[in-house]
DNA sequence: CGCGCGATTGAGTAATTTCAAATCTAGTGG
DNA sequence: CCACTAGATTTGAAATTACTCAATCGCGCG
């Protein structure tokens, strides 16, 4: 599939869109290839873009005054991903984000999302429904974390995500679920 | 303030509205108030509408298994509060919506939303906004469950929303904060 | 072959939970 | 005003869970 296509398949789960309007919608967005480790977005940087993931994998984390690195979201095919605090709000980034393996995407700038908001009232559907798709999918982690034992988080995690397993090191996994690799390594290697 | 007032000053900090608009948007919300205890959506329930609130505090949680109480959000005044998940995707309620105290609410029916959405420009573009700081605030949530330890989780909740220090019983907070309530009680009585 | 990264294992430690009991507090009825 | 009660909070002690730190293992790659 091009990346027209993934785009265009993705946006249609939730609105129509004609030839015309996905053509000018998709005219803002800018092909960008980043390899595995590079750098997207780094704590404290302006930031004025979001990425759409065609193929690869983003990580999106948070390293605090201990080192620890905590990963606040995965990012496969179709999952986009940003430092929305700082896009929506003008601040200075808060989190990173990098490639768990080489990564393709799609770059949209807020300005032009903004733009195309106003003159495809479509567009602004579909980004409304995005916002709730990830408001309803954050709600349903967070009452992992707080209900749910490491293990089951795990067996959660690979269930719904089976494609992580190969793709991502297990000490990411971990730093996913919140816990340490050591625990992680000992809950799927006992039982 | 009038329920009126309280709604429009909310709105008016993301979009303007004119008299007419606001008016007309205004007209959907109907005023339903609430007991302390009552339970305004259980699991399973059909949902329809979400809850604005104007006064009093609303709690929306899950029960596990084993009887354990999860929180997953405290609403106070000009918080929204619904599950979300059963009113965009038309399933069974997953979580409980009760009130912590006596609440004053604005009910708005999910068909009248997409209604007026389609009708009025500026109310999408709000609600879109409020989707989008609703994702960040989890996102934030998430972080901190992953960070931090329950003693700064707690110190952290108390400042940014004092008003729940008396509001809300400890063994609440406990199972807002995903500690056992006898841990939130060591953790604020020794230090 | 040896390096480097990731994964595993062991042992000791720290944090949190559970269960049970005691204490406190606000509201009710006499 | 007092006694009573239900709910909320606190405390103690034992048990559990997860963490840290250190060492080891395994494997792909130059």
């Amino acid at each position: 599939m091009t990346p027209r296509e993934i785009l265009r398949q993705h946006i249609q789960k939730t609105i129509l869109l004609s030839d015309e309007q996905f053509s000018y919608f998709f005219s803002f967005f800018k092909p960008m290839s980043f390899k595995k480790g590079q750098q997207l977005i780094r704590v404290g940087d302006d930031v004025d873009c979001e990425y759409f993931v065609l193929s690869g994998c983003l990580k999106t984390f948070f390293v605090n005054d201990d080192q620890k690195m905590h990963i606040l979201q995965f990012a496969l095919q179709t999952w986009w991903a940003s430092d929305y605090r700082a896009l929506y709000n003008h601040e200075k980034a808060s989190v990173n984000i990098d490639c768990v393996t080489d990564t393709e995407t799609l770059c949209l700038h807020a300005e032009d999302r903004e733009k195309v908001c106003k003159e495809i009232r479509e567009v602004e559907t579909f980004l409304r429904w995005r916002s709730n798709k990830g408001y309803i999918s954050l709600q349903k982690r967070i009452l992992s974390l707080l209900n749910n034992d490491a293990r089951s988080r795990y067996e959660e995690l690979m269930q719904q995500y089976p494609e992580l397993y190969n793709l991502v090191p297990k000490h990411l996994i971990a730093a996913y679920l919140g816990v340490s690799r050591e625990t992680l390594s000992r809950l799927y290697n006992s039982k």
